[in-house]
RNA sequence: CGGGACGUGGCGCAGUUUGGCAGCGCGCAGCGUUCGGGACGCUGAGGUCGUCGGUUCAAAUCCGACCGUCCCGACCA
């Protein structure tokens, strides 16, 4: 590729509209532009990059016996219904209606499609099957965000296994772990695979791969130990809180004004681990509480998986009102009888606690949680904090900002179920297969390995992902010398397979340099008159800002080398 | 969906308070001088000031509605 025939707009400003740094360097490089929020138009230089990332995630894919597909991304609405997940999905379905009137969706993820096909699955013999594609998956997200981390429309990689049993899927299962620890290990990006969250729709067990960055949305808790777990499923241990052996019967005291925690720590001089957080919830329809310790925080999350429905919302203060007769700040659930209470075990066995006394204003001392509260069902519910001991090791446990690059998901056989897949077993009886799911984000891991790599001169691309690995950059290009030599590197260089880009530009050095920085290059051969005089001429690696001088005649060999033991 | 900010050539912005010829920097085109870290001179092209409506002799500027974009929150199989 000659640079002056490329279509690589970079810009001198930093665009106003973006903040995170893949956003801004993502455009400011010349790597796409945004045509709507959460849809951007991804330009030469990102499709050589989104190429690269599609190639390592189908060389790993294949060699774990995956199989490519290509299915459609608009599909009739029934297959959705037939799954139950068409209401399920809700807005975040985009959705519309052809010229027939009939109503189609466009998919945000392909279990249902697949499945069709997996109807023709009809003996055990056929079985494990492992099917993958890339596609664009279409998300109404309510806000997408930070460029391409968060958008409408991306491309997918989505695998699903079908097996015959549980031991069937644990194995593809784990086939697919390993591949995307070799996926994100060749693309440069620390992906921790951490416990997740299977979400409302079911499911056995997941596990998501997330990578540490600012810009990222999820919280993981990580341990020196190995353990980690996304915030949504992290529990800790907690150092034990000594109690009096026995305490008097709950008195009532006046709490005026008092309406959070930190109120009345501050008006009875107990500390929070003493205090009961009330909460009111409203899950199916139905009231619920929840109980936590006071310096704890609900994770909301815990709470639909523990129940085990997305319809879980916080009461209304009405709604409160109605059912304990007072608002939030007083609420309490001793002597609370017919209601379901749901509390996390850290109050479990605990006494002289304190707790609203549902009578606004009023406080109860002296409670004793399993003498004075009917809990009916104890549930991890908190939220983990940084620091707090490992539930593997004991060590303080950390807490990360990640982005979440991968999702391998143990189905089970709702979608085979509901759609109607069965196989023949060897006893000849029919048996429905049993599924996995597995994603990656393509251009959400093109942004993130931009988060990850770049500096204030711009993005610095590990080799493997780099759109170009080399260029060269010709100082004075009308100089016959300089011209000459810069052509013969740059044909000896592609004639041995290397992906340089020929900066044949007739501008100033300072320009090129620049641009060869920001859109993040990872080897610049300077090639000008002044070294050819001495036979030389420049290499910088982009990565470390090292500059070296190298033979004319042996620049090919060692930039060949170079690229080799980087790629 | 709630809160905030913003919308003026390709990019970054001023002008809006107080209505009166649509500007600046970068970029772009031509010519010339330059050329190892974002050069300089001259000439030039490029804008229905987000949209629609209203007020006014006159609207980028005032009023109203709508659309769009970004950020925070809610949400996110």
């Amino acid at each position: 590729m000659r640079w002056s025939q490329a279509h690589i707009p970079t810009l001198r400003d930093d665009p106003s509209e973006a903040e995170a740094a893949s956003h801004r360097l993502l455009i400011r490089a010349g790597y796409m532009r945004q045509l709507m929020a959460g849809h951007y138009s991804l330009l030469p230089a990102a499709m050589r990059i989104r190429e690269k990332i599609m190639r390592i995630i189908r060389e790993e894919m294949n060699a774990i016996g995956g199989q490519e597909f290509l299915l459609p991304t608009m599909h009739p609405a029934e297959v959705w219904q037939a799954s139950g997940r068409l209401d399920y999905m809700g807005d975040e379905m985009f959705r519309l209606v052809d010229r027939k009137g009939s109503e189609v969706v466009l998919g945000m993820t392909h279990e249902e499609i697949f499945t069709t096909v997996a109807t023709e699955l009809v003996s055990y013999k056929r079985l494990p099957q492992t099917w993958y594609q890339f596609q664009t998956k279409f998300r109404d997200e309510p806000r997408p965000k930070s460029g391409l981390l968060r958008v409408r429309e991306f491309t997918m990689k989505d695998s699903y296994s079908f097996d015959l049993d549980e031991s069937g899927l644990d194995a593809s299962f784990d086939r697919h772990h390993d591949a995307y620890a070799r996926i994100f290990e060749r693309m440069g990006l620390e992906a921790i695979p951490v416990d997740a969250s299977v979400g409302a729709m079911g499911g056995t067990g997941s596990i998501e791969f997330m990578v540490r960055s600012d810009a990222g949305e999820d919280w993981i808790a990580t341990c020196s130990c190995g353990y980690a777990a996304n915030l949504e499923r992290a529990t800790s241990t907690l150092p034990a809180i000594e109690d009096p052996a026995e305490v008097p019967g709950t008195e009532p005291f006046p709490t005026p004004g008092v309406r959070t925690i930190a109120d009345l720590v501050e008006l009875t001089g107990l500390p929070a681990d003493r205090q009961v957080k009330t909460l009111v919830y409203i899950a199916d329809d139905a009231p619920v509480l929840v109980l936590l310790r006071g310096d704890h925080d609900l994770m909301e999350q815990k709470l639909i998986d523990g129940i085990g429905t997305g319809q879980v919302r916080p009461a209304h203060e009405e709604e409160i009102v109605e059912l304990l007769g007072a608002h939030p700040g007083s609420l309490g659930a001793v002597g609370v009888a017919g209601q379901r209470i749901i509390a996390d075990p850290a109050l479990q066995g605990r006494r002289d606690l304190m707790t609203g006394a549902n009578e606004d204003d009023v406080h109860l001392r002296n409670v004793d949680v399993d003498r004075d509260i009917a809990v009916s069902e104890w549930m991890d519910l908190r939220s983990v904090a940084a620091g707090e001991p490992c539930i593997e090791c004991g060590a303080p446990i950390s807490l990360d900002k990640t982005i979440e690059l991968g999702h391998i998901f143990k189905l089970g056989r709702m979608y085979t179920e509901s759609l109607g897949v069965t196989v023949l077993d060897e006893d000849g009886k029919a048996r429905v297969p049993i599924m996995g799911s597995y994603g990656i984000g393509v251009e959400r891991a093109l942004a993130t390995a931009a988060e990850v790599y770049h500096d204030e001169h711009g993005l610095a691309w590990p080799m493997a992902l780099a759109p170009w690995e080399v260029v060269i950059t010709v100082i004075r290009p009308d100089d016959a010398l300089a011209g000459g030599e810069s052509e013969r590197i740059y044909a000896e260089l592609t004639e041995a397979g290397i992906d340089v880009i020929l900066d044949d530009r007739a501008e100033r050095p300072g320009v090129k340099f620049a641009d060869a920085e920001l859109v993040g290059i990872p080897v610049r051969l300077t090639v000008g008159p002044r070294g050819l005089a001495d036979g030389i001429v420049e290499l910088a690696e982009r990565a470390t800002g090292e500059k070296r001088d190298v033979a004319v005649a042996d620049v090919v060999r060692e930039v060949v080398d170079l690229v080799h033991s980087q790629r």
